[in-house]
RNA sequence: GUGGAUGUAGUUCAGUUGGUUAGAGCACCAGUUUGUGGCACUGGAAGUCGCCGGUUCGAAUCCGGUCAUCCACCCCA
């Protein structure tokens, strides 16, 4: 009879959103820092953007999608991830004719269909940066830069970047026949999953954890030898830039995105075993959505795996949720004089509460405590009568004697009360 | 899709070889003489023991199925 939360999703109750805005401010200010605006696109596509996008031979696509069919007949897919809709948007408004590097970002929703785990759910939350128009490894150097300073803002320790060059429609193919060629040789001896992936995307096997595959494929071509020179320079000189700018890497060549689009830079900024945040360069992915041939590059943060991993370092930080004053009202006359003040208060700029459960007094200041109010006071008959309040700091337990009046109060609790635009 | 562990109050968990009316801490509500929070004390509410079926005189307990949660593989944020 009860009915739960569908599998893999979960709700943000209001005692934990706290932190999730104090991250998301993070983010928008870091974004905001790097000249990125936001972009707010649907839920959901049309299921061809996708199978167009993300390549149909990919396990998102193939197995992970929530595609329906609404009443008028067209195909409908719930947004696995926020690339496709950028480009999408990007194209369909014709955004190349506005000055490039044309630079976007969102927190937004994505929708997977698999088994859930550790830092992962079907519906997880997604901070993405997207920049178009840049072909410089500059601009690389630019979006990793970004994502080393989000994970530096939120006072996460201990994360690493990985990168990598996929290549280019030039020198991939080249490389994936020299891996093939070396891979059949091998094939009896590699597992089932390595045997599949040989058809599907055999790059992958380079990043098998089974150990007799990891013996197998110990001299295996590697990548970065295989590059075309725009490749080969493009890489070295995102290294050139990353050294300037102090920020430290490793070059991974297992690192192999499981999106199709990319191209060139690849990359990963990880926290015990954890992607935290993955992306890359995706030059052929605006044509291929029948945009103009327009370089593209970006990535994608997920923001339940970055909460987890600030409450698993203990990374407290939170704006404050409490009440300014709170008002304890005694008999008939008092209730309806305390919700007049309330409401004066409130609209000075102040949280202020009251008590609408029908509690005695000493019930009502215990809820006080409990909701961390830092300042009550009595409004019974003798207050009415005498225009006289005693004000009291519940931290303290200090009392201030005053009138029965806003000004009063103003002056105790500030000028300015709980601030809640800026989360505290 | 595959494999492992686990499902008892809002929550964290007890619950003996199957045996009367299923318990505790925390949280919640109310009181400890209608004027003051934290502490203490007293009391209250709250569970179809995940769900369905089976075995049994009798099931939270044993068996089967199912659903869900957590974890792992695949893949990904």
């Amino acid at each position: 009879m009860k009915i739960s939360a569908p599998k893999g999703t979960h709700d943000i109750l209001p005692g934990e959103s706290g932190k999730w805005i104090w991250l998301e401010n993070i983010l928008r200010q870091a974004a905001g820092r790097y000249g990125f605006s936001e972009i707010r696109f649907p839920a959901f596509e049309h299921t061809e953007l996708f199978l167009r996008g993300i390549g149909d031979t990919t396990d998102v696509v193939q197995k992970e999608m929530y595609t329906f069919q609404d009443k008028g007949g067209r195909s409908i897919t719930l947004r696995p991830e926020g690339t496709a809709s950028t480009v999408r948007a990007f194209v369909e408004h014709g955004l190349h004719t506005t000055p490039m590097p044309f630079k976007c970002y969102y927190i937004a929703p994505n929708f997977r269909y698999e088994n859930p785990q550790k830092g992962r759910l079907r519906q997880h939350h997604q901070f993405g940066v997207e920049c178009f128009g840049a072909k410089e490894p500059s601009a690389d150097a630019e979006i990793i830069a970004l994502g080393n300073d989000v994970m530096a803002n939120t006072g996460l320790q201990n994360v690493s970047l990985r990168i990598n060059s996929v290549g280019c429609p030039s020198c991939r193919p080249g490389y994936n026949q020299k891996l093939i060629k070396f891979l059949e040789n091998c094939r009896p001896k590699l597992c089932q999953d390595c045997n599949n992936r040989l058809s599907r995307n055999p790059m992958r096997i380079l990043d098998c954890k089974n150990e007799n595959c990891r013996a197998e494929i110990k001299d295996a071509p590697v990548g970065t030898d295989s590059l075309c020179d725009d490749c080969s320079t493009h890489m070295e000189q995102l290294k050139i830039y990353l050294e300037y700018m102090g920020i430290s890497f490793d070059v991974d060549p297992s690192i192999v995105r499981g999106l199709d689009y990319y191209t060139k830079t690849v990359f990963e900024f990880i926290n015990d075993g954890i992607t935290l945040c993955g992306g890359g360069r995706y030059d052929d992915l605006v044509r291929a959505l029948g945009g103009p041939v327009t370089p593209g590059l970006g990535f994608g943060c997920g923001l339940e795996r970055l909460l987890m991993m600030l409450k698993r370092q203990n990374v407290t930080d939170k704006p404050w949720e409490g009440c300014d004053i709170y008002i304890a009202a005694l008999g008939v006359a008092a209730d309806r004089h305390s919700m007049r003040l309330c409401n004066q208060l409130r609209s000075h700029g102040f949280s202020a509460e009251r008590d609408i459960c029908g509690r005695g007094l000493k019930a009502q200041m215990k809820h006080a405590d409990k909701i961390g109010a830092r300042y009550t006071f009595v409004l019974g008959e003798h207050e009415l009568t005498t225009e006289k309040i005693e004000l009291k700091d519940m931290a303290t337990g200090q009392i201030h004697a005053g009138n029965l009046e806003i000004s009063f109060l103003e002056g105790i609790l500030g000028n300015r009360g709980r601030n809640h635009s800026d989360g505290g």
